[in-house]
DNA sequence: AGCCCCGGTGAAGTC
DNA sequence: CACCGGGGCT
């Protein structure tokens, strides 16, 4: 049978329009990858050269997937030219070609978060700046925004706008330190992430004979996830594009999940206009969930205002019903969670690697770290504090990177003294501040020390000049030896090795550092026996070629996999990247970020923490577009179910170092009660008697005093922050918005009717109330979208009745 | 120069 | 609660 037989009309459709523009619409769950997969192979088979196809996917993990798969039908080798990957390491790799002529070194470096962070912390430093009000993550943000849409440094000082946004905003001097930033990285050899799209966007803008070289190469491109691209990705695709227009987007407006980042919605909503005489074919049929979970799936979305129409529907069998797991305490959620999966597994004879926890935020996996290991279910986290960040690892990545860079400061200033070295605070305070007078990176001063006369007196300069030769001895095997063997020297001959394991012995922390540098190379060596593609071998016979003089790689070497390869290799890996080879069929539930989990599935799916405040989080319940982010973001997570979904809440959390009560998530309500099933009935309400007397008591003891909200100006809307950090009274505290409400309770005994219609807002199926006239009764079934929701409920007498939620006024009972 | 302790403060999501 | 940075002590 012909590949093209295994896919729907429409899918076959999608996959055979392979000239012109196409838009391709899918659903979730609708075999998107596949259709992908096959109009790429479909496209080899009629003898397209595969260098001639570029294919930008949401993760290296779903590339490397896809590519497997084209090779069974297409042959390996084939496949293997294939340019295919995140849009990052994809341009990571166009600009380690072309970086010369825009004024970086080839061997740029990457900086991540992390590093990129603590310069703007120093820029704030040199300007004498107040990083209080300067908050670096905020700063960083403003810088990342305008990259993405491809403002530079001095358009955006020009910019009066931004400039008056920012004199709004009291931050008046982030232009110049976005200029500072933008210097320093640019001196140091180093981009972020954002500038892999926006110097590939200057390449493409300067270059004309560049952007034509890449418009004939790359003749046919496909985009995956097009709803979650930004401005600057946007645009590099459009230039790319523009010569052929054999441009193939596939995306759900649906699963648009990443504008925080600068993900542009309207991409994928404007490309009709972009490309008026493309064809648009959409996927509507899900293969993977039940009836139950698309239906459920449906309704969610159906909230949402700005949407493109579809209906996805499917054949699969009904199912089981969305299951509700309440708990009084996230342990609880956690610990019943558990009892769930165990319960489920043995039931269904299902495997660890069956489930999925997915939550909105990293924090909330410890309660389910806990109950796992109670019940030895193996588990596995993606995502959280990276294995990278450590602070050994980045030691050791610290050195690898000046090695490959030596203008890396940031690298520079972390390890001159570690280990030990005698090099002080005081010594490289001087070196700093020289570097800076003299516009050079700090490895220039040091290895002209002399010339700079600072006063460093001989012994310090001796070890300052050991280092150097240190390093350079490091760097002069960097092309011909493979990143493990240079790693391994790195790491002997620096002293961390030994460093560490001096430590080993005496703390269990120092055994794990030890431990993990281990891991580390045991991760390099894996690298290392990896085959080199084909398109590795051409970024560095390009990179030869272009560099007459000196040879940088001779043949053998270019078949050798090296340190700097490794070092751009794990910046741009996603959390679902990182996982090895060999954990990919280990039998573990996973637990990971509902983000994390877009394009996964799972048989059997939790998704925890549907709390108000959480989830949907307390940043978005204030503005309808974030709000409707967070709904996709619901829907990404159902969506991921095949056999059954679960929704858990906590009614009491613990965030902040306090307690926090909490109510069910809206998401609940906007599922017909006819797709869940609710838990058996729990007596009494969710606040007992005992819990309001503790409650009132903790809120006496802390406030003697009146306090109010803390308003906080924003973007000239005036917000009210939930917290309440009152500094009119120099008394600063945390407490959550819980404790306010009760305020006002404690205030008006009498019948609050704001909290009354709350309550029946969130009404359940099988949750007791109380009637004014009718007395006790239990919810049985609810009907259509508040406020037209109707209740039936059967009271203590028998009766049933169907009432109207907006005018029954219906109370928590008191038992 | 390095370590430890304290207090203040802060957690959405990510290439 | 967990992390970070500053200050003080050895």
């Amino acid at each position: 049978m012909h590949f093209l037989d295994e896919l729907n009309p429409v899918q076959r459709a999608a996959a055979q329009a392979t000239e012109g523009p196409v838009m391709i619409i899918a659903g979730a769950g609708s075999g998107k990858t596949r259709v992908l997969t096959y109009r790429i192979a479909h496209l080899m088979e009629k003898n397209v050269d595969a260098f001639n196809i570029l294919a930008l996917t949401f993760t290296n993990k779903a590339a490397k997937e896809m590519k497997e798969r084209i090779s069974k039908i297409v042959g390996v080798s084939e496949a293997k030219n294939l340019w295919m990957g995140t849009f990052h390491s994809v341009f990571a790799k166009l600009l380690r070609i072309e970086a010369e002529k825009i004024g970086y070194p080839s061997n740029f470096i990457i900086y991540d978060t992390d590093d990129c962070k603590s310069i703007i912390k120093d820029i704030l430093k040199q300007l004498n700046l107040d990083d209080k009000i300067y908050k670096p993550s905020m700063v960083l943000n403003r810088i990342s925004d305008a990259k993405n849409k491809l403002i530079n440094a001095q358009q955006y000082l020009n910019n009066p706008i931004t400039q008056q946004e920012d004199y709004q905003s009291r931050k008046p001097m982030l232009g110049k330190i976005y200029e500072a930033y933008q210097k320093r990285n640019f001196k140091a050899g180093a981009m972020d992430f954002d500038d892999l799209l926006f110097q590939t966007n200057v390449l493409l803008r300067d270059f004309p004979d560049l952007l034509y070289k890449y418009q004939n190469k790359f003749k046919y491109i496909l985009v995956d996830e097009y709803q979650d691209t930004n401005f600057s990705q946007y645009v590099i695709i459009k230039q790319l594009a523009a010569r052929f227009q054999n441009i193939c987007v596939v995306g759900d407006d649906a699963q648009s999940i990443y504008s925080f980042r600068g993900a542009n919605i309207q991409n994928i909503l404007n490309f009709e206009k972009d490309y008026p005489d493309l064809r648009t074919f959409k996927l509507e049929q899900n293969y993977r969930s039940t009836k139950t979970i698309v239906s459920a799936a449906n309704e969610i979305i159906a909230n949402n205002k700005d949407q493109i129409k579809k209906l996805v529907f499917t054949d699969n069998e009904i199912g089981t019903k969305i299951k509700i797991i309440k708990a009084s305490t996230d342990n609880e959620e956690g610990k019943k969670v558990a009892d769930s999966i165990f319960e489920t597994k043995m039931n269904n004879q299902a495997n660890n690697n069956d489930f999925a926890i997915l939550y909105r935020t990293n924090s909330q996996s410890r309660s389910f770290e806990e109950s796992f290991r109670k019940l030895n279910i193996q588990y596995k986290i993606y995502g959280g504090v990276s294995f990278y960040q450590r602070k050994e690892i980045k030691d050791a990545l610290c050195y690898f990177r000046l090695t490959i860079n030596h203008n890396d400061d940031e690298s520079l200033k972390r390890i001159i003294n570690y280990p030990a070295r005698g090099i002080g605070q005081s010594t490289m305070d001087k070196i700093i501040l020289t570097a800076a007078e003299n516009e050079k990176s700090i490895w220039e001063i040091i290895t002209d020390l002399k010339k700079y006369n600072l006063g460093i007196n001989n012994g310090i300069t001796n070890k300052i000049e050991q280092f150097v030769i240190q390093i350079k001895s490091y760097a002069i095997n960097l092309n011909t030896k493979d990143a493990f063997e240079i790693a391994n020297h790195i790491l002997v001959n620096s002293g961390i090795i030994k460093e560490l394991y001096a430590e080993k012995t005496e703390t269990p922390e120092g055994l794990s550092r030890y431990e993990n540098i281990q891991e580390l190379l045991n991760g390099i060596k894996d690298f290392v026996e990896q085959e080199r593609t084909p398109q590795e071998i051409e970024v560095k016979e390009v990179i030869n070629k272009q560099t007459e003089n000196e040879t940088l790689f001779t043949e053998n070497e270019i078949d050798c996999r090296t340190l700097n390869e490794y070092m751009q290799d794990i910046t741009l890996m996603t959390d679902v990247d990182k996982e090895k080879d060999d954990e990919k069929n280990e039998d573990k539930v996973s637990l990971m970020t509902i983000h994390a989990s877009k394009g996964l599935e799972f048989k059997y799916v939790y998704v925890v923490g549907l709390e108000e405040n959480l989830f949907p989080s307390q940043l978005s319940i204030n503005d309808r577009t974030e709000l409707e982010e967070e709904r996709r973001l619901f829907y990404v997570a159902i969506t991921r179910a095949e056999k059954n979904a679960t929704l858990s809440y906590a009614t009491m959390r613990f965030r902040f170092g306090n307690t926090t009560f909490c109510e069910p998530s809206r998401f609940i309500t906007e599922i017909n009660p006819k797709y869940l099933e609710f838990p058996e009935i729990e007596k009494g309400p969710v606040v007992n008697d005992s819990m309001f007397d503790k409650m009132r008591n903790q809120y006496n003891e802390n406030n003697s005093f009146n306090f109010g909200f803390n308003k906080t100006k924003n973007n000239n809307n005036i917000k009210v922050s939930n917290l309440n950090t009152d500094n009119t009274t120099g008394i600063g505290f945390n407490k959550p918005k819980q404790f306010v409400s009760l305020k006002s309770k404690l205030n008006s005994p009498s019948t609050n009717s704001s909290t009354d219609i709350d309550f029946n807002k969130n009404l359940m199926i099988n949750e007791p109330v109380f009637h004014e006239k009718f007395g006790e009764g239990i919810v049985i079934l609810l009907e259509g979208n508040w406020p037209e929701t109707k209740a039936t409920i059967e009271f203590k007498d028998g009766s049933k009745k169907s009432l109207l939620l907006k005018f029954a006024k219906l109370k928590k009972t008191n038992s």
